[in-house]
RNA sequence: CGGGCCGUUGUGUAACGGUAGCACGCAUGAUUUGGGAUCAUGUAGUCCGGGUUCAAAUCCCGGCGGCCCGACCA
């Protein structure tokens, strides 16, 4: 194994990995500040990534019989107020469009921050009958929340994201609906971020404002930190009730439709750079780079051997090219070495191809992971077959990493008083007892900052006995995970 | 939204109220090239709006933006 280059002027992670994030978003090329707060310029880099995103969640949903559709960014205030506890949820970050025309409008229209109420009152008018049943629709598209702190990616005032909106016949089939959405999310984390999740049930106070019920995908950050970085619905009929979504059932009876909804955003980008990266920068899961291999040309001493290291560049390209890997070649010689190979670790590309003179003589090649740095030979011949062999070892190994760190950055604990040193020492992941009543969890957020993440999938089923919350000391019911937020 | 720090060329920084300088980058050329190479020449700047002053990057007021802490954040 090669070690890790030091980056001139790159903050390391293990030493402030705040800085360390804001360097990484710049130096990588992900993203640039904007002249309004809190927006940010998606940058090709960056933009490449939430495309791949798109397209494996798009061709997802089209196989499940989802269908796109597009509604206004534009919302009327008298809409978006109906349902009370969403605009109770929603209005402090609300942006509202005041004046329009030159002139002030006489009903201030609102930014979207999400579609329940202009989407829920469509489907009022186009559901009918028990036939038109489960409606299935998403988009695509932008979305306002002005948050008063923001960060690159993980908290911006406009963010890109896909929210599905369904209706169905009952709860059961809208259930069936949120855990479908959930697990196309924890798929897309697992083999395609290579993120080892935890997903569950949301608290009543942290699930989303008109809900009944909010699922999430919660990534547990190297600073022991979570990230909410997915959710999925069951709205009841709070909203079809609002609306008035009704349809007529086989006996001619009417009913109000169950919804849901569920959406994933940029955010998702800013956990896969806290996930993986290192102190050399941004490191990418082969199956969500931009580009999986660079082929870095170095020159030779004479210039004749130049000219044959480009075409042995080209010829390489063609090579991987031809197995579906999506390589760049490099063969600036106006830069030096040193210099293309910290930018393309910069950038995180998975897989670099070394060749100069000597592969040329040997016919071979120099490979060199950029998750571990190391570095082996090999026979030019092999390339087509290897590298997406080594490519899809990486891709697993990133996934069986985030997942150890993962579980060594989560505790078991019983007692408040360890709950209140693991959070003052180091930030954890906290698994323990707790009571679920709201005003327990309140106490403990003020205390601790760490809040209920959730109640993991496979410990619903467990219901505790004789066990006391850790905090109050009343009967538990479950074990939920406790963290502090991004 | 409250507290703190801050805003000078593409980037990082310097300048007592008095000539806006340095480094990196970028451009051109040359020498280089197995981990951010060297030299020469060139390029480009005081966040915005007011005010004080003979004179403002510098002082004052307001705005906008960034980072940190807090509150807030489905």
């Amino acid at each position: 194994m090669t070690k890790a280059f030091e980056k001139k002027g790159l903050t390391k992670k293990s030493e402030n990995i705040s800085d360390w994030y804001h360097d990484v978003v710049l130096r990588a090329g992900l993203a640039e500040y904007s002249d309004v707060k809190g927006c940010m310029i998606i940058k090709p880099h960056g933009y490449a990534i939430w495309e791949k995103l798109q397209s494996v969640l798009d061709g997802w949903f089209k196989e499940a019989g989802v269908q796109n559709v597009y509604f206004p960014l534009f919302i009327p205030m008298n809409l978006f107020e109906k349902e009370k506890e969403h605009v109770a949820g929603f209005s402090p970050e609300l942006a509202v469009v005041t004046h329009a025309g030159g002139e002030e409008l006489s009903e201030p229209i609102a930014v979207r921050p999400t579609s329940e109420t202009v989407i829920t009152k469509k489907f009022a008018d186009w559901v009918q009958s028990y036939r038109d049943l489960p409606m299935v629709l998403n988009q695509w598209c932008n979305v306002v929340r002005w948050e008063k702190r923001t960060y690159p990616f993980l908290r911006t005032s406009e963010f890109l994201w896909q929210e599905g909106h369904t209706v169905h016949v009952d709860k059961a089939d809208a259930t069936r609906m949120v855990m479908l959405a959930l697990g196309w999310y924890e798929k897309f984390y697992r083999e395609h971020f290579a993120i080892a999740p935890y997903v569950g049930i949301k608290s009543n106070s942290e699930k989303f404002a008109g809900a009944e019920e909010t699922y999430s995908v919660e990534v547990v950050i190297p600073d022991g930190k979570a990230l909410q970085a997915a959710t999925s619905h069951y709205l009841a009929d709070n909203f079809t009730k609002v609306f008035n979504v009704e349809y007529s059932d086989e006996k001619e009876e009417k009913k109000l439709a169950h919804q849901t909804s569920w959406g994933i955003s940029t955010r998702a980008i800013g956990g896969l750079i806290l996930v993986h990266g290192d102190d050399s920068g941004l490191v990418l899961p082969p199956a969500v780079a931009p580009q999986q291999v660079v082929i870095i040309g170095i020159a030779g001493k004479e210039a004749e051997l130049e000219e044959k290291v480009v075409s042995y560049v080209s010829e390489l390209h063609k090579t991987l090219k031809d197995v579906g890997v999506r390589a760049v070649s490099d063969v600036d010689f106006r830069k030096t070495l040193g210099y293309r190979i910290n930018e393309w670790e910069l950038k995180g590309i998975p897989l670099r191809i070394e060749v100069g003179p000597k592969e040329v003589e040997a016919k071979s090649v120099t490979i060199v992971r950029r998750d571990d740095f190391s570095k082996h030979q090999m026979n030019a011949d092999l390339l087509s077959v290897e590298v997406p062999a080594v490519l899809n070892f990486i891709q697993k190994e990133l996934l069986k990493k985030s997942e150890e760190y993962r579980n060594a950055l989560t505790t078991d604990i019983l007692t408040y008083d360890e709950f209140k040193k693991v959070m003052a020492e180091q930030k954890m992941f906290i698994r323990a007892p707790w009571c679920e009543e709201a005003d327990c969890e309140a106490k403990i957020k003020e205390e601790t900052k760490a809040v209920t993440r959730c109640l993991e999938l496979d410990r619903v089923e467990e219901v505790l006995s004789d066990t006391p919350c850790v905090h109050c000391g009343k009967p538990a019911i479950h074990k939920w995970l406790f963290a502090q937020g991004y």
